[in-house]
Formats: structure tokens, C-alpha cells, sequence
DNA sequence: CAGTGGTCTAGACCACCAT
DNA sequence: TGGTGGTCTAGACCACTGC
């Protein structure tokens, strides 16, 4: 128990979440004005809007001038890469991708413990390649809890233009917010090498990240290789 | 050119910085009271506090409520790692130093270029490695130019302390404010590999860094090879 | 033009810190 | 106890958007 109560703004912030994550605005949808939601939790406009720059820094919500606060959406070009630091060296051209395979399988422990659900529930596989230049770049294959992504399979990434995540947030309601990720180098399997057309042992950039839905709820667990011979990871230390 | 003049707290941001860069408050001084500066700026104090919050997300000052405002030092312990992401899987133990060469050449292109120096300028090249229990994890060497670090020296390094940040800190007022790293997948050489007692072509971490000190001037070039079996590099995607 | 967020001001009161 | 930053309010005015 915090000594005393957390200050309006961020109390605000946090039923705004809530309502967030209950689906109450959806991505893309106007949230009300801030006069009408000083109304609505009885505090003053200057509080209001504190909870909502705060809301702005964190990407949960997009302030447009004029027009309005809006629910971040995965499907706005500005979100495009936001969660994929991986660019060309010479900053040339976009991925395209190949989907390997979509099934239905029981957790091990590993992944349920990430993912904070219990071992042997039920989670969806992907595995996907992507491509740059039509050299491939980035084989990952990724584990979703089954009980967020009921009825995801192969036609249905295969049907989709965009990417997973704005498939994840049209589809089934689920918005990424945040990601924590770790970074090594490793040597390429066999397997691994022959998707990535590169030698066995050819080193390799390994990510693995574990993504977060509104309330820091995690729902997603990935793990990338990224062949970085002409790419590289980028990253910024403020 | 913009349409606009930039906004009273933007100005006012902007000036502080240059305060800063200028040494007029040095690392871990106090920095006048919001009213002080307000009174300076020809501001109110709600402007000037406006100033200071984004300075602070920044990380170029530190609020403490009760006692003031103050510029960000390397030497307090927070910073300590803000630069350096590699941390064990287990996440025990800080790593040691040692120096293993410190000495004055000319930039070649490559580092004069993204140094923003002319080719040929003097540059000081630092190379150390840092290990975990008694085991060697990370070689690095780094850039420096000359006109910044004026008597930077093996014996200068090894007489310090604390990070290398802080002995460019406090002996030669360069502060690091923030970093852009490229990070890739490397096959060891045969001299990494004797280094960091690994076999020739174990894959490595390669971190090409580009530090910036007040005003976004590039002040340091570096390039890290980090051997990633029992540790990883953490990044949070926001 | 009406409605929205963005800037700037002014002031009250509180929590915390040093002394 | 005096000074600091932290919270909260109230309101004026501006800039921008969309109709």
C-alpha cells in the first residue's frame, strides 16, 4: 500500500486504461473531449489532460490537435515499426511476408510461464518468415494463449494484408502496448539455416520478446533470428 | 523555418541546455528554484516548470521534491547502467574492468565521419574488456576526439573509479545525454576470440555505438563485441 | 464557424527536505 | 520552519480541423 493515495491524474489515467482494455473506445475510435471527461470524473480539464499527455508518451492514446484524442492503432502507418527495430543498412525497402505454418498446441512450461498461464493450456504457434529483396531475413515463430486469439489459423493471417499485430487488434481485440526483448547472437541450427539460406553455425541475431496488452497483461511471446549481414537492430539509449 | 516561433517552454528548454552545455550548472549542482528561473526567463512558473518536466524526461536534470533541481551526474548510482544493457540471464553480478590499451591516433573516415570530425584529426582510441566472474564478456573499443578529452590516458582511466562516463564527467565535463547502437551478429575473429576466450567464429554480439553529449553533438564512438551465452542484451520496446 | 487540443498564466494547497 | 517541487484548479487566448 502506497503511504498515501495516488494523485487524481494518475487515478484518472488508470480508469482510462480500464475502459480501454474493457473495449469501451476502440482503436482508431475519438475518446471524449477532455471538457467531457473532467465531467465525467469530476476533475478539473488541467487534470484531465495531465492523464492523457501521460496516456499520449506511452503510445496508448494519439492527440491530434483540432480534432481530437484518439485509441493508438496498429493499423496507422506511424505504428507500422514500432515493434520492429530491424533496417536495412543502407535503409532501402520493406518486408514481405511468408507465412511457414499456424497450429494449435499445449503450452510447455517454458512459454506458459511467460505467457502466466498454466502449463499445458492451449496456445496458437506461427511461424513465418520475412523477406527483404527476396532474400530471407527473419525466420520467428511466436506463441499466443488460445483463449485471445480463439479462431486464429493460416487463412486467417493468410487473408490479411497488414501486419500480425494490426490482424491481432482488428480481429481480436488484443493491442500490443509494450514489449521487453533479449538480445544474443547464436549460431544458425540446421534447420534454421537452411530457411535462412546461410551456412549452418552462420551467427545469428536472437530476439526474444515477450509483448504486453493494456494492464500489462503479456500475450504474446516471440522468438526471432535475424540474419543481420546487410541489417542491422536499431536502438536508441535516452 | 517554421510557420511558428517554437513555444515559451520549448525556448526556454532550449536555453537551459545551452546553460548546461555552457557549464554554467556542472553535474550534480542544484540548479535556481522554478521561481528563480521563471524570474530569469520572464516567464510564469507553470512555463518554466513545463521546461524542467521535459528536461527531466530527458534525463538531463533530476527532480526531488523537497529539495530542488539538478543536473544529471553519471556518478549517482541510477545511471549506472542506463548505458549498459547487457545484464546476466540470472541477473548476478557486476562486471570488472580492464584496460587493455589507451592511445592517440587519426581519425580514419568512418570514425571522423560519424564523429562529425574532418578525417585525420586526432582521436583517442580506448580498449578495454569488462567480465563477469573472473570471465571475460565484453571487448570493446571506442573513439574519442581529441579536442574533448584533452590528457586522457591509460594512467588517467586506471586511477578512476566509477564508470568510464563519469571520469569524462567530472575530469573533462563531457556528459553523455543520450546514444543511438546498431547492433548485429558477428563471427568472433581470431583475435576477439583469443580476447574474450572463445573459438574462432562463436557468434557474437556486435553493439556499434554513437554517443551524444548536450546539444546532440557526437562526442563517442564505440564498438562492443559481447559474448551472449549467459547474458543478453534487455531492450523495452514502448 | 464551432469544437478540439495547445499554450500560458495565476494562485491555492500539499508533501517533502534540510536545518 | 522556510523553501522546494508536486498537485489541482480556473480561465484566457491561440492554432488547428472539419464541416
Amino acid at each position: 500500500m502506497p503511504k498515501t493515495a495516488a494523485p487524481l491524474y494518475e487515478q484518472i489515467r488508470q480508469l482510462i486504461v480500464a475502459a480501454l482494455a474493457a473495449g469501451e473506445w476502440r482503436p482508431g475510435d475519438a475518446l471524449p473531449s477532455e471538457a467531457a471527461l473532467a465531467q465525467r470524473f469530476g476533475a478539473s480539464p488541467g487534470t484531465v489532460r495531465r492523464a492523457l499527455d501521460e496516456l499520449a508518451a506511452e503510445h496508448l492514446v494519439e492527440r491530434r490537435q483540432g480534432s481530437g484524442t484518439f485509441v493508438s492503432t496498429h493499423s496507422a502507418p506511424r505504428q507500422q515499426f514500432r515493434f520492429l527495430r530491424l533496417v536495412a543498412d543502407d535503409d532501402a525497402g520493406g518486408f514481405t511476408r511468408e507465412l511457414l505454418g499456424c497450429r494449435r498446441l499445449r503450452a510447455i512450461a517454458a512459454v506458459a510461464r511467460a505467457l502466466d498461464i498454466r502449463t499445458s493450456e492451449p496456445v496458437i504457434e506461427v511461424r513465418r518468415m520475412l523477406h527483404r529483396r527476396g532474400r530471407p531475413v527473419v525466420l520467428e515463430e511466436m506463441w499466443l494463449p488460445e483463449r485471445h486469439f480463439e479462431g486464429l489459423s493460416a487463412d486467417v493471417i493468410t487473408a490479411h494484408a497488414g501486419t500480425l499485430y494490426a490482424l491481432f487488434e482488428a480481429r481480436f481485440g488484443v493491442h500490443m502496448v509494450r514489449a521487453e526483448e533479449k538480445l544474443r547472437a547464436v549460431a544458425a541450427t540446421a534447420e534454421a539455416a537452411a530457411l535462412l539460406q546461410v551456412a549452418p553455425g552462420e551467427p545469428l541475431l536472437s530476439v526474444e520478446r515477450l509483448a504486453f496488452t493494456y494492464g500489462d497483461r503479456p500475450v504474446e511471446l516471440r522468438r526471432g533470428l535475424y540474419y543481420t549481414s546487410s541489417d542491422h537492430y536499431r536502438n536508441e539509449l535516452n
